[in-house]
DNA sequence: GGTAACACCTTGTAAGATACACCCATGACG
DNA sequence: CGTCATGGGTGTATCTTACAAGGTGTTACC
């Protein structure tokens, strides 16, 4: 699914019109309605809410990278924070809580003895699986007054926008 | 503007077909992005970035705390904490600390010796203004590739995804 | 008015996520 | 071999937040 993507009145040559006014509300309001976002997903992801974290007892990060390992399969540290856009050290103390809990397994590479594999357990992908759906039902819960429509709009737009920001974050390092 | 209200097939009757299927993927997606988005707006948003928090010296909690300010004009702590979604002990502290930056004032309400009236000095407006406008080139910088309709869609989904967690917050608190 | 209950804010303490700067072990190459 | 690069882990610091407990001012009620 592709959302209207042509539409865009390119070449803003007047700065100051009222285009350009729109334009920038705009920004500015997707900008503030993601901060106030961060603000409340991460209280509703993290503590407050014994349907997410605390019943399943994966965290935001833990999830995100079991979702990683789930979907690309083992991998080094490295990788996973290069595809994380996380700090290696981070995603180190990530897979120990996770190794902890039992949720991955981590080996030393016979190739190379210098990196470790990280790699899902059994338990770790069923919960990752039992996580996933309670925060769907979440969610369900959370947009249930919207038409099927507008989730896939949402969702669309969400992955859109994390794109964007991998994109930009991308272009900022390369510098 | 309105996104698509309608179209909603209501009514799943029969669990476990196609539709229903496609519904719990939407939803599960929504929510990863979500949480995806979580991460990166927070790197985005805190230090990795020079135009960001560390320029105009502005983090994101007291971002959305002057915003209030700004919005609904001075108030007591109690008031911005219900406002902000936050305990009012975080609130205090993120207040200590814009007063410490000369951003906000914090006066006893004369009506009432117990309350303390926080209100946004010259300075803090005009941060906030600064903040808000680097803030909107960033996104500008972000979403380049975005049409203008998509821009707008997007603002109103996650106002509307804010709105839906705030009453799903408040929802559960009630209980 | 006096006392008890309540409201508002602050401080103490703790937890999670993350980054940066270092350090150690291993591998690669001359 | 010896030097440099690479992969990971540790120490430390920051930011954001919550819950619990305490101080001080208000209100309500006898």
């Amino acid at each position: 699914m592709t959302v209207a993507a042509g539409n865009q009145s390119r070449g803003e040559i007047a700065p100051g019109t009222r285009d350009d006014d729109a334009a920038s509300a705009t920004l500015a309001s997707v900008e503030l309605e993601v901060a106030q976002l961060l603000r409340r997903a991460e209280r509703t992801h993290a503590s407050g809410e014994p349907t997410g974290a605390r019943r399943t007892g994966l965290d935001r990060s833990g999830y995100l990278l079991l979702h990683a390992l789930g979907t690309h399969g083992p991998q080094h540290i490295n990788a996973l924070a290069a595809r994380l856009g996380l700090d290696a050290s981070t995603v180190t103390r990530q897979v120990v809580a996770l190794e902890k809990a039992g949720r991955v397994r981590r080996t030393r590479d016979p190739d190379d003895g210098r990196a470790v594999v990280v790699e899902p357990t059994e338990g770790g992908l069923l919960q990752l699986t039992e996580h996933r759906s309670a925060r769907a039902d979440l969610y369900s819960d959370v947009l249930r007054d919207w038409s099927r429509l507008d989730r896939a709009l949402l969702a669309e737009l969400l992955a859109r926008l994390n794109e964007g920001l991998d994109d930009y974050r991308r272009r900022r390092d390369t510098d």
